[in-house]
Order: C-alpha cells, then sequence, then structure tokens
DNA sequence: TGCTTACCTTGATCAGGATCAACAGGATTG
DNA sequence: CAATCCTGTTGATCCTGATCAAGGTAAGCA
C-alpha cells in the first residue's frame, strides 16, 4: 500500500500539493497549513466519520479510497460520492455531518480542525478560492451522477461506472493515450457498487457478466477490468457519443 | 405575476438582497455589483441557456422558478436542479453550460457578465465566500437527491417533492408555524415532476391520486395542494423520523 | 487439512414502475 | 361554437431489476 510515514511528510513533498485544497497556495499559505495540519490514517472497512457525528475537523485524502454514503432507516443505502486523493472531506460552515465517510481500501488523510481552517478561509484567499472551484465540481459530478440513478439502465450505469473509474485512473490514462487495451483496478465490491449505482448486488454482478459475455470487458481476477476497446465502452454508457471531450 | 420595472430597481430595493450571492456584500462591495448587473426576464417555456452555449453571464433568480435539466440524446430527461429566487445560475470558471436552464414560470434574473463576475471573485472576498456557502448547500441538496433518485420508492417520491416544495415556500412556513393546514403551489406540471423525480407523468398522476385517496394530501385544482396535517406527509418520506430538525 | 468467512455468480420468481392507449376537462383559437 | 391543444387521469399489459435462494471460489485460520 506503500504507506508513508505521516507525520515526517512535509507539504512539499506530498502527493496531492497541486490537486487538493491546497493547490493554489503560496509559500507563506503553505506555511500557515503546514502548522496546523495533521495526518491521520484508517484501516479499510473503517468508518471515518458516522452521519450526525459532530464535524472536528476537515480534511483532504491523501492516499487511498474512501466512500460517502447515506443510509436509511431500514438499511437502504445510497453512496453519493467515491473520495480519492485530493478530494476534500468535511463541510466548513457545518456543525454536524450529514454523511457517513468510510475508508474503502487503507486510508491517510490529512486534516486541519475546523474551527481554526473555517478562520484561515476568511485570510487565505487561494484556499477558499481553490475549495470553491473544488465545490463546483464536485456539484457538476453530482448532477451528472443523478442523471446516471434517474435515468440510465442497470447496463448503462455499469458501463458509466468503470469508465469514470477509468477515467480517473492515472495508469490508465496512459495506456490509453498508447491506444492499448487498459487494465482497471476496481476498488469496490459488487456491494459498493451496487451501492453507489442505485441497483442491487445481483444486478450489478450479472450485468458485469453480461458484459464479459459481449466481449466489452473482460476480467482478471475479481477487481481488475480489461477494457479492450474504450469506445465501445463508451457506446453503452448511454452518454454523448462526441468520443471528444473524452478526458 | 407582480413583474418589477427591472432597470429601476436598486439593489438595495431588491428582494433578494439579503439571500442571493451579494447577501454578505458591504456597501462599497454593493456598488461595484450594482455598476455591472443588468437584468433579464423570461417568459414561461423560455429558455434560459442550453447545455453547450457559451456561458456569457452568471446570475441570480430574482424572481419566478426555472429549472436546470440535462437530456440524453434518445430523449431521456433529468432535471437536476430547481432554481428559486435567490439562487444562482453559471458556473464562474467554466466556458461553456453543462446543463440546459429553462423558465418554469415568468423569470426575471439579476445578470452579471461572466469575466467581470470572476474578477470580482478575486477582489471582493463577501462575494467568493457566499458562492462557496451556496455552492456547498447545493451540494448537499443534490446529494439529498442521489438518495431519492437511487433508493426511494415512487411514492416516497412524491412525498418527498411535496415536502420540499413546502418547505422552500415562505407562505407554506407561516401556515406551518401556526399548525394550520397549509397549502402550496406546484410550480411544476405533472411531467416536469417526473423529469425531476426519475420516473413518468402517469406514475407521478398516480401516485399523487393514491396520497389523495388516502387523505395525506388534497388538491385544489392541479397545481395547489393542501397539507392537512404535514408529519403525515413526512412519514411517507420514507425520511428519518426526527421531525426536530424542520426548518 | 478442513472450517469459516467474505465475496461473487447464477437461477427462479415477483413486483414496481414503464409503456401503450383511451379519454376528460379547461384554455385558446379560428 | 366547434376544433384543437395542453394537461392530467385511469386502465391494461409488459419488462427491468428486486427479491429469495442455492452454490461456488479464495483467503485466513485453527
Amino acid at each position: 500500500m506503500n504507506r508513508i510515514a505521516p507525520d515526517l511528510m512535509e507539504c512539499r513533498d506530498c502527493p496531492i500539493r497541486h490537486r487538493a485544497v491546497c493547490a493554489r497556495c503560496e509559500p507563506d499559505e503553505l506555511e500557515r497549513l503546514e502548522a496546523v495540519k495533521y495526518y491521520k490514517t484508517y484501516d479499510a472497512g473503517q468508518t471515518i466519520i458516522w452521519a450526525g457525528d459532530r464535524l472536528e475537523f476537515v480534511a483532504s485524502v491523501v492516499n487511498g479510497v474512501a466512500t460517502l454514503s447515506q443510509t436509511m432507516e431500514d438499511g437502504r443505502k445510497q453512496m453519493v460520492g467515491l473520495l480519492l486523493p485530493s478530494d476534500f472531506i468535511g463541510r466548513p460552515g457545518r456543525e454536524v455531518a450529514s454523511f457517513d465517510v468510510v475508508a474503502v481500501t487503507d486510508v491517510t488523510i490529512c486534516c486541519f480542525r475546523r474551527k481554526p481552517f473555517e478562520e484561515l478561509l476568511v485570510s487565505t484567499p487561494h484556499v477558499s478560492q481553490r475549495l470553491l472551484e473544488m465545490a463546483l465540481d464536485e456539484l457538476d459530478a453530482a448532477r451528472e451522477w443523478m442523471l446516471l440513478l434517474g435515468r440510465k439502465t442497470a447496463r448503462e450505469k455499469i458501463a458509466s461506472l468503470i469508465s469514470i473509474i477509468a477515467r480517473r485512473d492515472e495508469r490508465a490514462k496512459e495506456a490509453l493515450s498508447k491506444g492499448k487495451p487498459l487494465t482497471v483496478a476496481l476498488p469496490l465490491t459488487r456491494e459498493a457498487m451496487a451501492d453507489y449505482l442505485g441497483l442491487t448486488l445481483e444486478t450489478v454482478s450479472r450485468q458485469i457478466s453480461a458484459l464479459k459475455r459481449e466481449g466489452v470487458i473482460t476480467l482478471e481476477g475479481n477487481r481488475h477490468i480489461v477494457i479492450p476497446d474504450f469506445q465501445s465502452l463508451i457506446d453503452e454508457t448511454g452518454d454523448d457519443s462526441d468520443g471528444g471531450m473524452l478526458f
């Protein structure tokens, strides 16, 4: 898992330095952040924040994958976000968490106590500007997801999920640009995928089998998907076929 | 419709002065905004922005109701936001609109050309702070909506929509606080409701009829809903029954 | 080595909501 | 005033994905 000895790490060596909430910071701003940050690590499966908890800190995901989800009284569950390295956790200006945050793999996060961070937001314009930018991106992504949840078929949902994960995967990007078939690591179980897509795990399994049967994808073990031809996967997502804006 | 003669209106007389993106502005900041704003009005049914259009301006809804939606090639449509007075339209930092914005009733918006507004964002901290706050609120709302789209039944979706509209309705709030039965004006057609909820219009109609048959709601014409007992509507939404955090 | 547990697959059946279709009331128009 | 359009309601039928159920595979462990 390539764990970093967290407390030894300085911001300038941080793998998410140029994508996270601190991306735009000038050296002096970075120093202010550096002074108050602290790292935490969680094992796969651990809950990082419970919905309803008092929100003591906000954080950036440094490495690993976490999910943001909501559960109804009767157990129905909906994932509402996938948190990858550089993504932001928490909501400045809110006392209480609205969603559960759960580590899917082992996770390291870079934390700031909420109150001091809120003060920083006011005094450190490059942090609040970057946070605004990230929030607006998240909002667009959430709205894309609403289309998926409300209108796509099970098959389209699966194809969309795989293509989205492929797009966020650095190594996959490389393979794609070289026209090679690309292999994507799925960090999620079938159940987690179901929670994300608004399906049951059985339907997820069946649709993956169907895509495999038809040669759109190949499985390598249960957690690795090979995509021989990215375009034919895209064709299954139901999205506009303007291959132009890929990546 | 109580149309305001737009160009005569000054910010200090503006009905959304204290809720919109300008809410936090000091008098001097307000002057800067006032200098560059301009009003536009649209008739019910008109499209304000087409997805894919170059985004020339951002704006606040001053009065009326608009929708934010996405359409797939084959016509499937998903609404991803309901824009009520004080809500913000557009995305600073984005060249091209991602969603359609359509006026549902007659609508007046207060516009700022995008480029100058983006500069204002940098130089006017109270604008960007307020915008961040609004974006984070929208994000929470979008995530709530994802639970609705992914996991709720048709009946729960209808009940949720009605209760959400009731909550955003100023006059309804008043009636509620007095314990009176409250009447809510539905600004949406059955079809628009269906697009919002990820259902068909027939299912919307049937579920509304069912709620009426069971006495949870009463209809007054097609666009007004009377809720004799708000709690029993809430009970149908599938949400946590902690009536505590209402409003 | 066999046992347990977690994860996944596949089959049979069911049901919620989609689809197809007919019709009704009200507003608008010629 | 009839004709048309728009919106909404209701019925009949179909189909996608949920539910219930049985096995299968691989890893961890006694």
